[in-house]
DNA sequence: CGTTTATGGTAATGGTCGTTACCAGTCAAG
DNA sequence: CTTGACTGGTAACGACCATTACCATAAACG
């Protein structure tokens, strides 16, 4: 069959692709070498340019294979069928342990750096990371608005304000490398604090 | 007098430094050239050489000092005689242009990608930053809460919460080239809606 | 004025890196 | 078996770059 030869190939990319993803994440894009990502995949040269043209074939295909795999689970949540402190307890856990994932940290690590080098790249990153999640906390604000449960005139807005107070200073430490991420329990002790101000902020009077 | 040279070397020295603030912040750390520097400086790049020593001795030199210059006035606001909500208005106007301006975004962004390479540079600046900035918030909601206008019990986490609140998807889209800064009337309004909230929420009981 | 010191410009040195070429081995397909 | 594609390894080519050297000029100081 075919598919042998095609099985093969697929492992190759997916070493290839794994192992510049660690060398891209934790070195940035133009501080890594092609050899160096050789010597952590092995094998040669002429198949990262076989498989991916040239070094900004490779990242373009790292970065867009990573987002989609970490982010699509994010969106797909159940939201339905509980009170709004549960969804939004279960909202920011979720999106706190995507962030703080060293995968995620490393992308938007890069995606922070290289947003002149690849402006298109960027973009749908954000699109379908923080900019989907965003949007699909507004619609499940929007619901409870109309519900009554919360006063808001923009729910996006109300969206960054939640996320924002979720990532929070936490995840500039992690990302500046100055603390490990954090544990389950300061996660949700984090998150279960943001809800708190949230709901209750949220719940009276809109000046 | 040494002043006439040393004014003069002072000159050259901060010509040198904005011109390679510029260049570092635009293309990132390893990106960036010597040559490129003095093609915007001017002059020669034995300049550089002698005056900084070498490239990471001219990066420390520009991130040290543009974080003085910039995170500095942050903190020494006029807190006190006004109440809570005045108090958090201005706290959060003045973070917010601070984060928004170009030259912190630029420093942002190296900070973020060369936490590997340098990372008592960014732990410096984090703790001149952002982390003064949460210190000092969280100051003002203690003195809050024994007066008791707020209730609760980790001022420096609420701190955070605040923090990033204002900061926000806004912070992260600009940083990634994805809009523009805001202008004054969005800033505005974004602070206004994030302490409208925070007010409320903190107001009440804390479960 | 004479001496030191910084400056501008250009080129050399030594190294790294992206990319391509070459060669020898391997393995699936007809 | 033979063909053809893919692989591993090494080396080559060009380009770029940090750093140093060299030289000629101009300013600053005694």
């Amino acid at each position: 069959m075919a598919a042998a030869r095609t099985t093969r190939r697929n492992g190759r990319r997916d070493a290839l692709l794994q192992a510049a993803a660690e060398v891209f994440f934790e070195q940035g894009y133009a501080a890594t070498s092609i050899d160096a990502i050789i010597e952590r995949a092995g094998g040669s040269k002429r198949n990262i340019y076989n498989e991916f043209g040239n070094k900004e074939g490779l990242f373009s295909a790292i970065v867009r294979e990573s987002a989609d795999n970490l982010l699509s689970p994010l969106v797909i949540e159940e939201i339905e069928g509980h009170d709004l402190r549960a969804t939004l307890t279960a909202f920011g856990r979720h999106s706190m342990d995507a962030y703080m994932s060293p995968t995620l940290i490393g992308i938007y690590r890069i995606a922070v750096t290289e947003a002149n080098r690849f402006p298109d790249l960027v973009k749908s990153f954000y699109e379908q990371g923080p900019g989907r999640t965003a949007v699909r906390l507004a619609e499940v604000l929007e619901a409870a608005r109309e519900r009554g449960e919360i006063q808001a005139d923009d729910c996006l807005r109300l969206a960054g304000h939640f996320v924002g107070m979720t990532r929070d200073n936490l995840h500039l430490q992690v990302v500046l490398g100055l603390r490990p991420p954090p544990s389950d329990e300061e996660a949700r002790e984090a998150v279960a604090s943001a809800v708190e101000i949230f709901l209750n902020g949220v719940r009276r009077s809109r000046k």
